[in-house]
DNA sequence: AACAAATACGTAAGCGCTAACGTATCTCTG
DNA sequence: CAGAGATACGTTAGCGCTTACGTATTTGTT
């Protein structure tokens, strides 16, 4: 499912998409069981039920939609023979539903049905039934408290404020440098013996071996890093790319490409190399768009399990 | 919000409240940041962006959408001049998308913007977030596994076919009647210490003092309970109400409630009232139908906190 | 008591999506 | 190679909901 690489960014539509999946799952149980009942009704109905004659702005608030929507779907109840309007004595703008004999005594009948969709649902989604609902529940609560959209815009006003620099290595940032690479590896991959070993004493594996590495600095974050390794006299491998998930989109990535280029060429370097895998998009159009062209087969005597991309650098 | 009460049976409404306000949060931002672009388009340009031109087919899958809804948000796309349909040469009846070169430089400034989105859901909701995420996938995959409509017809059919009976106590039921009970008590009050007393050792509380004990077996499980406690002679009261949340609409409380007046004649009791609180409205109109009446104030010496409604049971 | 403001609710138009259908094109089979 | 079936995609009608608006009624203010 591409949506899931989304993350947080597409939350809406997937949540969408499960909520279509549950109200469709609904209506398959009322109609092969033959109950004269809609998935979308249930709220209404059970609140009728559940409290009694009331006004259509107060079903609308307990169940969190518009006195529209409430007017609505009473049409079409009270064409279903379920619901009756009548007007409120005491105020004769307020129009109170009313349950029909024939809509108690459908949902009188309907006991055992929610108790099967309660019922089918834990067996169906097991633990994560629970999980779901709680997430939601504490998602509700925060949105009331703090709503997303102002958040988003504080972040964001943040970010552009902040800004982006691409500083060089030093010994207390050996850290992240671990930390960053570990982020996409773990979520693609899997860290393989070399990986562990560079990324822990990159001062050795890299350094030493008349390499370079920066990281992008984003006001005191360390958000991301690219590492340059001399792989033998003039020949460089551009290695050890990696920029924090949430920081993706600020071009971090692509700043800290060109530093590492800048470097190559600085030290007067004959070959740039690198390699990576196909599954990497973004990463990949990245490395074209810095100069990198793919190479038809992979690298001869590649280090990596991973690498099923090569691509050398012909600046143009 | 009522529809937290409803629990797994309104799901759905639950997660479309969600999804909306998370569409419409985005949207807010787009706009207050003057991106051109709409929360609904993200998944399909997204995908564009991501993997290059690609079918109307391709992209709904990818989305998890019909070619019907992409095709339409295509006619959008193309009118706001993001993407362009392009025959594919190698196959006539495919209608390749493609994003302009407009798209391409919006897209390219969305970059912080999503960053911000991230970060800003993260810090509206915390870890509850990631929790979220975590759920849906949980829940997508389960999903596929195992339809949840099939599950709850399943469960339909096995709860029809099974024998709802009563059953009286017995030593070995003990653990049950804390159970049952103890569910209730904790989600909307708490438990008290005459609770805890009555509830651990029944024998000497309820059954010594010439009272009575049931439960409601369905098949060999127990899933629900009712206790008639002697106050004084030929006073008796029913308490210690309770049926599995999970089981609840099969009608164990009604028989339970039967078998305990029945109880009450039975023993040629005089009276028999019930406290209880008016936060349990389906307990309460269960009672009322049962022959039980509201009485005005509260039974005076009442031992239990949470008691504010007082019946008295009155056979018509 | 008079009247502006607020409230309750219905109606209309529109949005995003689906299901159903029709058409064009491709693929497979004999 | 003909033709049946499959596939890709656009179009239409309709559903569930929203926003915007209009009307009737109540509430609050002076």
């Amino acid at each position: 499912m591409y949506l899931a690489s989304l993350g947080k960014l597409a939350l809406g539509s997937r949540l969408k998409a499960l909520s279509d999946h549950f109200y469709g799952a609904a209506d398959e149980v009322y109609q092969t069981l033959g109950a004269r009942i809609e998935s979308r009704w249930l709220p209404v109905l059970r609140y009728l039920w559940d409290t009694g004659p009331s006004s259509v702005t107060e079903v609308a608030a307990a169940i969190g939609q518009t006195h529209s929507a409430v007017s609505q779907l009473t049409d079409k109840l009270v064409r279903a023979g379920m619901v009756r309007r009548r007007r409120d004595p005491a105020d004769g703008r307020r129009s109170v539903l009313v349950l029909t004999d024939k809509a108690h005594a459908s949902l009188a009948e309907l006991g055992p049905v929610w108790c099967a969709v309660r019922r089918g649902v834990s067996r169906s989604l097991e633990e994560h039934a629970l999980r779901l609902l709680d997430a939601i529940e504490a998602c509700e609560r925060a949105l009331q408290e703090r709503p997303v959209a102002e958040a988003i815009l504080v972040e964001h006003a943040v970010i552009k404020a902040t800004p982006l620099q691409i500083v060089p290595y030093a010994p207390e940032l050996r850290e992240h440098f671990y930390r960053l690479n570990a982020q996409w590896l773990e979520r693609y991959f899997r860290i393989e013996d070399i990986d562990r070993a560079v990324l822990n004493d990159p001062e050795h594996y890299i350094l030493q071996p008349g390499g370079a590495i920066f990281f992008a600095q984003l006001g005191e974050e360390i958000i991301g890093t690219c590492a340059l390794l001399q792989e033998s006299p003039g020949v460089f491998e551009l290695t050890k790319m990696g920029v924090d998930e949430t920081f993706r989109g600020l071009g971090a990535g692509k700043r800290l490409l060109e530093a590492c280029i800048a470097e190559f060429h600085r030290r007067d370097g004959q070959t740039l190399f690198l390699e990576s895998n196909s599954r990497l998009n973004t990463a990949l159009r990245m490395y074209e768009k810095a100069g990198f062209v793919l190479q038809p087969s992979v690298r001869p005597g590649s280090h990596y399990e991973r690498a099923d991309v090569y691509m050398i650098y012909k600046p143009r």
